[in-house]
DNA sequence: TCCACCATGTAACTGGTTACATGATTAC
DNA sequence: GTAATCATGTAACCAGTTACATGGTGGA
């Protein structure tokens, strides 16, 4: 039931918003901006038997229109409340570290699954951890900027500079959910105001 | 000999900077900013092998100080040749899209091993291709913005402004190689003036 | 006929994760 | 003596990559 790899949650919540095809998923994973996983056969069709392994989803196979079978895949209960279990989970700053990724996968899929309520909870709870970690970049790098070669301490600014974007795009995405939003405006990085730190 | 592994060459640009310990290595991955990186010893060790056996590097046992015998590790020339030649490779947009942390990893260690000027070669090269990136990002933004669920629009802006915050650093960065750096400022995200797209 | 595309699969390999094992030294 | 820390390893497992296989359909 613990099912731990990202493609397989990103996989369940694509086949959530629409029953789906491997065939449907890998061109999701091409052509749209989800392309940073994977879209390979070898990753998709054997992620998606461990999932209806699992009991997660079940595949039911479709004739139609004279093309080569289908097998179309949609969630089972289990499934439904696997998603949401993983929605839900606390956001920790070992998150933010090294799975950011996966955050932005759990808030596009939320919406859709838990409602609005629910994704901007997690925004202002994102934002907040957000805040802490790089303030802790930022004393790691005040502490240590002065022992470090110049590119080492550029690599760490870009870093840094990235999780206050990251905290900049929570505050906004926020402000998103709260009045309906002009569309079509993706806001430049402005001169923050009270960021991180 | 074609090597491919990031952590690889992560542990070859450590060790180049200075001879190391498998310990030394897992200690820098768990306690610096290169966190990103395994730290584990089943990940750390079995590499360094690898690495080894490819004749990238050579460990000697120290006996010193009584300790249990540590295994320092060196680059052998090939190992230097094997880096350079990561370092040199030409920067490409799948690289910007799914593979940012190697490039950085190659920014951090190109000042020690090529120069300054190679250096600010590479910040050029990598902001002309990020900006390149960011603007197509941009352009599937405004065609697909309407279709999207708001949670997808947002997370898609996320990574936009994600990119044009690396496309900042990067000019930030070239600055500091050109003149001699005031220390201890990160700088905040200022607003762009002619930034990507 | 042959190519391009739809659609699913499979097999070998690679590398990272977790968890455990080992043993030496230092400090209490 | 025993706990913490230094230091290296190993084994089972898992998932992703690459590359190949298969086979149906429509159009040139």
């Amino acid at each position: 039931m613990s099912n731990s790899s990202v493609l397989g949650y990103a996989l369940l919540g694509l086949i959530q918003q629409r029953p789906s095809s491997g065939y449907d998923l890998r061109k999701i994973f091409a052509e749209t901006a989800m392309g940073n996983y994977s879209s390979s056969p070898g990753a998709i069709y054997p992620a998606l038997e461990r999932l209806e392994s699992q009991g997660l989803i079940y595949g039911v196979v479709k004739d139609s229109a004279g093309l080569r079978r289908r097998r179309l895949y949609r969630l089972t209960p289990t499934g439904t409340a696997e998603l949401r279990k993983w929605l839900t989970r606390p956001i920790e700053q070992s998150h933010v570290k090294r799975g950011m990724a996966e955050l932005m996968l759990r808030f596009a899929f939320m919406e859709r699954t838990l409602g609005a309520d629910s994704s901007v909870a997690f925004l202002q709870n994102l934002r907040a951890v957000v805040r802490a970690y790089t303030s802790g970049l930022e004393t790691y790098f005040r502490a240590n900027a002065e022992h470090m070669p110049l590119s080492g301490r550029l690599a760490l600014q870009c870093g840094i500079r990235g999780f206050r974007s990251i905290y900049l795009w929570t505050s906004h995405a926020i402000r998103m959910y709260r009045k309906p939003p002009s569309l079509l405006t993706s806001g430049p990085a402005k001169t923050r105001k009270g960021g991180p730190g």
